[in-house]
RNA sequence: UCCGCGGUAGCUCAGCUGGUAGAGCGGUCGGCUGUUAACCGACUGGUCGCAGGUUCGAGUCCUGCCCGCGGAGCCA
């Protein structure tokens, strides 16, 4: 008998079918068992009618604790009142493995941290189920789109000599015999090299950041999408960052939105992204905007030349329906590898997109400098260890042409799309500061 | 690291000005031929985060510590 899988049980009406899963929940009524099995691919009520299988089949059916595994035998009908408008009615039972135990995730309330401790478990139900395949779709969606545009997939290393920026905290691990090494916090200049090798290229892959943060913004591990391209202009930069997000975002919602739905996303603020044309502020702008709003916002205004804060950019979101750029920043307050923009060499050619809805950045971005001098110079101004660089600098020595890229945050981006209060729902096992397991 | 909130049954919580611990859910058993987190009945359940203190008496008051949650900074 031909084994079906429950998201495309509709293609089976009316035939015997062979479903491999697990009970996720039971009804019982007397002379019917409801029993709703999950497989991975969807939920599925299947019905047990008293006279339809044997009596001891009909009995262990009203005995089988949540999460005994199943073999079910039975044909497919179309019926309004199963959810989803299809059951199947189960003409054979077998039961492969039983609980050994009482399964800790019940059916009412439980905790954020209950949840996490249970989080292997926690996985099987419905809510990460749907973070889960939205996931795989921006992942899947992510590769067809750069892969149409002749970027190439090319991985970064994970374990690094040194800081890329300088900046943030490291995780320090320790190699042979002392020598130390840190965890990738982003895979840029590596891309950088990539984008020179092969002209586009993208990373995909966990980095990793050593912060104190306790937000629904921040994970210590976490993946990032970070294109590279050769001959890139910032101006080319912004197109492709607003082409990729609306893509993702009417990918998802074109083959996912029975799982925004269940999440109980308003597709009503989502559709917007999916359109493009996102606006775009410069950084002068974006703080002539908050001195405007800052008293109907709620937040303070702030002094040009310092960065936006968590609630400026929640407060200047929530002036667009669609994710909203900020580009040129004081060259002061961002990275040393950054182009200086011809037209005010205070300024540098990147740029930030802010998720709408408070979720806040999502992308980062900027157009790199080419000039072996001028990096030299921005790597001295700072303070920065030159000889790290060396082999980055040969970059600029050999075949050096104007590039650019960006990074994105796919948890972030996730929780946006999903609609999720933080983004540590966005990944299976979230790694945060108080929490390493399981 | 800083600010705020919390820790009581397997889970979610209630427990007043100190008087000796309670509900719902879960689990088990039974009932019900269309349930939708089904419903109804019975049974099952506790080092009140840890340590010390005040008191005749502490879940409740005091001190210290631990853990978690929310937010800030930092960033994707």
């Amino acid at each position: 008998m031909r084994r079906v899988f429950i998201e495309e049980i509709a293609k089976f009406e009316g035939q015997e079918v062979r479903l491999l899963g697990w009970l996720f929940n039971r009804r019982s009524k007397g002379k019917i068992h409801f029993l709703i099995v999950r497989d991975g691919t969807g939920f599925l009520q299947a019905t047990v009618f008293k006279g339809h299988v044997d009596e001891e089949t009909f009995r262990e059916a009203d005995h089988l604790p949540q999460e005994s595994a199943l073999e079910l035998v039975g044909r497919v009908k179309a019926d309004p009142r199963a959810p989803g408008g299809f059951e199947l009615e189960v003409t054979g039972l077998r039961v492969i493995s039983k609980p050994l135990g009482e399964y800790p995730i019940t059916k009412k309330d439980h905790g954020i941290d209950f949840l996490l401790d249970h989080r292997h478990l926690w996985l099987r139900h419905r809510r990460p189920w749907a973070v889960m395949r939205i996931r795989d779709e921006l992942e899947r969606a992510t590769h067809d789109f750069f892969s149409k545009r002749h970027f190439l997939r090319f991985d970064a290393p994970i374990l690094t000599p040194s800081a890329v920026e300088g900046t943030t905290e490291l995780f320090e691990v320790e190699l042979f015999d002392g020598e130390k090494a840190y965890l990738s916090q982003s895979g840029q200049l590596y891309a950088e090299a990539g984008a020179l090798a092969y002209g586009r290229v993208y990373t995909f892959g966990p980095t990793f950041r050593a912060e104190r943060s306790k937000t629904r913004r921040h994970l210590l591990e976490f993946w990032m999408v970070e294109p590279e391209a050769a001959f890139m202009t910032h101006e080319e930069n912004l197109k492709l960052q607003e082409e990729y997000v609306s893509y993702l975002v009417s990918r998802v919602l074109e083959n996912r939105a029975k799982e925004l739905e269940l999440l109980g996303r308003d597709l009503k603020k989502l559709e917007p992204a999916a359109l493009g044309d996102y606006p775009r502020l410069t950084y002068q702008e974006a703080i002539e905007l908050l001195e405007k709003i800052a008293e109907d916002e709620g937040v303070e205004p702030i002094p040009y030349g310092e960065d936006f804060g968590a609630p400026h950019e929640t407060a200047i979101s929530k002036q667009f329906d669609r994710p909203v750029f900020i580009e040129k920043y004081p060259a002061r307050i961002k990275a040393f590898y950054m182009q200086p923009d011809p037209e005010d060499p205070e300024l540098v050619l990147n740029d930030d997109l802010l998720a709408p809805e408070g979720y806040g950045e999502i992308i980062g971005g900027s157009e790199r400098i080419w000039d072996l001098e001028l990096l030299k110079r921005r790597i001295q101004e700072r303070g920065l260890p030159e000889e790290v660089y060396d082999w980055y600098l040969d970059l600029r020595k050999f075949g050096s042409v104007p590039h650019a890229g960006f990074g994105l945050g796919l948890e972030r981006t996730v929780a946006w799309i999903a609609g999720l209060a933080h983004v540590r729902e966005a990944v299976p096992f979230p790694r945060t500061y108080t929490r390493l397991r399981p």
